[in-house]
DNA sequence: AAATATTTGTCCGTATGTATC
DNA sequence: TGATACATACGGACAAATATT
């Protein structure tokens, strides 16, 4: 199953600098190589280069100038926002932290909504998912998996804007691999008692399945990021 | 106060396509006239606009396709957020009520971190501000108050990621002049509420204020869309 | 302080590839 | 099969802003 629709350059060159930034740890200030220099070091048009360059300007990621270069910018909401969307988080220990915070708070204050709409046939797709993540072997499917089971989870609660804010901080996570701390038979238990307490229509239990899964590799995470 | 740093022409054309696609209402699936055309009604060269587009395309707003041209991307979550922070919300009821049922979720999920991180300064300021608010003329200044007001409330939690999302979803509420239903006496009354339960240390006055604070607004302003 | 080099900003022209009729 | 419309990509040129000497 090959791609059948070949990238644009310019979509190309977009993702190679973002590498650029995240591969150099590139820091507030900083300055990227010139226009010239990158446009030989790509192998690409100036052209080109500053449909991409513009891109990162325009978000709010980059500012240039004339006579000085090409700077990444000072980390406030604004740049963070776009770094979210964008999937351009540096390593940092707190922003994992709060964007876990955030989730864990949007999960817990949408869950009688959860509780309440999601139906028979959704809580018995939750339980054949978990099915087959007993089968797993790389993150990857854990990923796609873990990804399903909570957009059955949201599904009838309809609020896109929701939506978008979990899968924003769920990329935040992902690249940190989260939940690799958690052995394969907690992941799976730890969404077994989910499903389990929407099909015994327990909103106690469910809650409580919330915090587990939370807290506990939010918990681990964070010792591990302060070692 | 004029502004001193001129903007550059490809900022100032991502401006006007973003206006373009905002007032005339487009749909998904819905076509832009063509580069050439754009040039012309622009006034600038095709590489200028160029960079604009490029930026709509990366970000996942726009599609544009050889012998085709450029067409408006269909509505998933992964466009709602590009276009959440791109300010690009169309004029959609489910929309403002799906981001406020968010924000309100967020500041009661924070609310206890809020109140017992704030300072007496802090609340000091707050008050400060609401009187500040009974002076105000336009709307542009109430918006700016309002946000200051906010961003002390928020300013100790330390939560990067909760900041940038609330801003989102302000900038939704925004758009829509969702406060402007409220008459000037009950904007500050609300507002008053909140700083009088933190200066009273009254939590449960805390939960109440804010649940005044929204509940107000939103009920009125989806009465207001549906007629 | 002035001249010069550096770097981005903006424009133009041209050739190529792709979809539509 | 062509003819047309459209975006993709390249290269060159000069202007404007800034830094350097």
């Amino acid at each position: 199953m090959k791609n059948l629709a070949p990238k644009k350059l310019y979509r190309k060159v977009y993702d190679e600098l973002k590498d650029y930034i995240i591969d150099n740890h590139l820091k507030p200030g900083d300055k990227l190589p010139t226009e010239m220099e990158m446009t030989k070091t790509l192998g690409v048009s100036r052209n080109v280069l500053r449909e991409a360059i513009k891109t990162f300007e325009i978000i709010g990621v980059l500012t240039s100038k004339p006579g000085v270069g090409i700077i990444l910018n000072k980390f406030d909401s604004n740049f963070l926002s776009s770094c979210m969307f964008l999937n351009l988080i540096e390593d940092d220990v707190n922003l994992v932290e709060q964007s876990l915070e955030v989730r864990k708070v949007l999960e817990v204050g949408f869950a009688r909504k959860v509780f309440n709409s999601i139906t028979d046939d959704q809580i018995n797709s939750l339980f054949e998912i978990i099915d087959d993540m007993d089968k797993i072997v790389s993150e990857k499917e854990y990923y796609e998996m873990d990804e399903k089971f909570h957009t059955i989870l949201y599904k009838n609660v309809s609020n896109l804007v929701l939506a978008a804010i979990i899968e924003s901080t769920w990329e935040v996570d992902k690249g940190y691999n989260i939940d690799i701390i958690d052995s394969q038979e907690i992941r799976v238990k730890k969404h077994q008692m989910i499903a389990q307490a929407l099909k015994d229509h327990d909103y106690i239990g469910y809650l409580d399945a919330l915090d587990y899964h939370f807290y506990y590799s939010y918990k681990k995470k964070i010792e591990q990021l302060n070692k």
